[in-house]
DNA sequence: GTCATCATGTAAGCCGTTACATGATTGC
DNA sequence: GCAATCATGTAACGGCTTACATGATGAC
């Protein structure tokens, strides 16, 4: 999940460690801290597999594949590139993604939550990236948490957690959550499939 | 947290890891799912801390400190007694709550909960057994919750997630969920306020 | 020159997982 | 006798944490 995180963020523009770690605790904070410890490893990990790659500073601006889209409001990311190409700081390291790194990055985006890791984050964190994939991933996306939320609303129904005050209460709280879940999730459908329908609209009109 | 998960559900009986793990996967199953690999050694871990002891089959219904409260309905507690104590089993060993274990258990309640744990299951898991509280730690369990709930939402308000469609609605859907979240926390103080002045009431009257 | 901050990294450890190994009991 | 289930455990590993070690830069 952390190389998820990791590449999703150096897919927008290549940055070293330290500033990642403020990003993954500030932009994608809701969803996670993550400590240095693991960070720098995951790094690593990440060079080894040629998934990522150090940049050279003032290597940066000139982004070999892709003309300058001007995607990040203007402002903001010009700052960032002063900051980021502001020379004397020998010893930081940027990363930047590369083709391969791109591609282990939908994998994951798209494969299976390796097991042991949260659901909710999982979820949440493809959710916050979900806009790289192409439409239809994205819906597959969204109809497997769909899935999930139902089978899990089906085993809430068959269990009786003690009866106490508080356990009843945990329980019809956390039925609660995932039915308002299970409404967002259909929202986000309707919107895909509305989205989807306009697409096909104006290609037809075209 | 396994710990605390563990002692709770010996505190109501005494168990055998077999049994735990279903327990763990059923009742408290909206929560967490145990494997055997961290479940037995647990209980090691507990049985050499003297958190717990090993009760031998048939030594188990002369409960020694407590004279039978009759606390969990009686068929189905009877029917349990009966299964637990067919011999035969003989590889099986139950554990029992030592008194130590008690105190551990509250410990464990009332304490912080431990670094790096997920906050959302460390305060259901509590609050799942706060019925063994006295009613102040209770409170103070919920005033925590509530204060951290607070503090989120505050940390939400401040925190841009890139400005595409699905960040924006996750960041929305959190914080909803986390308002929501702290309604039912109030509606819990507030219960507990209530109940504490009736309790208070009824000392005065008697 | 020194202090706060930026920046990178390592080591030890915790807490959990899956996969595997083993054996008793029960029902047929 | 055989299979399903009950039951206990070990081994290897994964991913993340805290605490520690190190050093450059910039502000004053």
């Amino acid at each position: 999940m952390l190389e998820l995180a990791v590449l999703g963020l150096l897919k927008e523009q290549p940055l070293h460690g330290y500033e990642l770690k403020k990003r993954l605790g500030d932009t994608l904070g809701f969803l996670w801290g993550v400590s240095y410890g693991s960070l720098y490893p995951a790094l690593r990990r990440l060079e080894r597999a040629g998934a990522v790659e150090v940049v050279e500073p003032g290597d940066e601006a000139p982004a070999p594949p892709m003309p300058a889209t001007g995607s990040l409001s203007g402002e903001a990311a010009a700052a960032r590139v002063r900051r980021l190409a502001k020379p004397g700081r020998r010893n930081r390291k940027a990363y930047r993604l590369t083709e391969r790194g791109e591609q282990m990055f939908l994998e994951l985006l798209t494969g299976d939550t390796a097991p042991g890791t949260d659901d909710e984050r999982a979820f949440a964190l493809k959710l916050a990236f979900c806009r790289y994939l192409p439409r239809d991933a994205r819906m597959a996306l969204l109809e497997q948490r769909r899935a999930d939320l139902v089978a899990r609303l089906h085993r809430a129904r068959g269990s009786r957690a003690g009866q106490d005050r508080y356990a009843l209460s945990l329980l019809e709280h956390g039925r609660k959550s995932t039915e308002r879940d299970l409404e967002w999730v259909d929202e986000l459908i309707a919107a895909e499939r509305a989205a989807a329908a306009e697409a096909s609209q104006e290609g037809a009109t075209a």
